[in-house]
DNA sequence: TAGAGCATGTAATATGTTACATGATTCC
DNA sequence: GGAATCATGTAACATATTACATGCTCTA
């Protein structure tokens, strides 16, 4: 029930979820504040999608919530993991952990085919993408190092855009001669 | 009509079969066939998905095929690129180029939680993890150095994976002690 | 003669996003 | 008094995959 051998991805914001409500259980909303900060988060969980499979998994026995009304605010479903919620995060966790990811990569194919441009053009477009680039680089550098190392999916990301600038550096270069 | 600032994915589709189209003149069998050789493809299409694009693309005037009957054969519906496409083509590849990829990464999730797992089997797990890069590193190196020079996104994804081994194995390090 | 390959495609399903709906409250 | 925020959710759409359907040919 729980075999989430191909739907990596799926499988992989369920682990979010529980993993999120494993330390303090939440409400959706709550939820949806933290998933909205691009910045910092491994993945990307859309508010409604978010609130499905917070359905979802209630109806599967990982979660559970109770609902709580402060004052005249709407009635929050605060929602917290169960045992059988545990073990399932454990074992997506451990599968996800021994996964190698191959990554989708938006942005390659036109690699292939820059010869179909004049040179000056590519460098220039490749330039574009270089400056692109550095701004998300610096935007996560610029965390705290506590931060990142407690955060290993943060310094996973700060290392990719490291990497992927220094290469990207390295083709603009081999372009221009 | 073209205008595919949000659905890159979809574009970059549109953008790997027309530069294919662009260099010979193909039936959707064929391009299925290359679009089957996983390695050193940038990107995944599978052939459902890529009789519907070839179709779409059609109905816009980006392509446009002929039939064509060899012996007893199926038909074959051979496709080529018109000039709407030859200009689609080209904004398209600028497009992608001066894009900044910000890639869907599998199994990022579970770094964040590995505390919840004893350090033992978290060093097993990333080890296990760190074997399969190891593979498609190697199946990727195994190529001659022709070939990723010539294929960009070849060596663009060769790099991608020597960094990834890199970073994992200082990951696990540090893990140990 | 059975199974693999050639060739095209549809249907059903999975997944995820955007936009919309609702209605109260707080802030300016 | 109007906009932004709080809180939850549905409906419609976009995208892509798996499985299925068809029917011929070549090979073992």
């Amino acid at each position: 029930m729980y075999d989430y051998v191909k739907g990596d991805i799926k499988m992989e914001k369920r682990l979010l979820l529980l993993g999120l409500l494993r330390s303090h259980e939440m409400h959706g909303y709550q939820l949806n504040e933290i998933l909205k900060n691009e910045l910092g988060l491994p993945i990307k969980l859309k508010k409604s999608n978010a609130y499905k499979l917070l359905t979802d998994m209630e109806n599967e026995g990982l979660i559970i919530h109770h609902e709580k009304q402060e004052g005249n605010r709407p009635v929050r479903r605060v929602y917290s993991i169960t045992k059988k919620g545990e073990e399932a995060f454990l074992n997506f966790l451990r599968k996800n952990i021994a996964t190698c990811p191959s990554p989708q990569f938006p942005a390659v194919v036109g690699l292939d085919f820059m010869f179909a441009l004049s040179s000056d053009e590519v460098v220039s477009l490749l330039q574009e993408r270089l400056e692109l680039l550095n701004k998300k680089f610096q935007a996560l550098d610029a965390l705290s190092e506590d931060i990142r190392q407690s955060h290993l999916s943060i310094e996973y990301h700060h290392n990719y855009y490291k990497n992927e600038i220094q290469w990207l550096t390295k083709i603009i270069d081999r372009y221009q001669s």
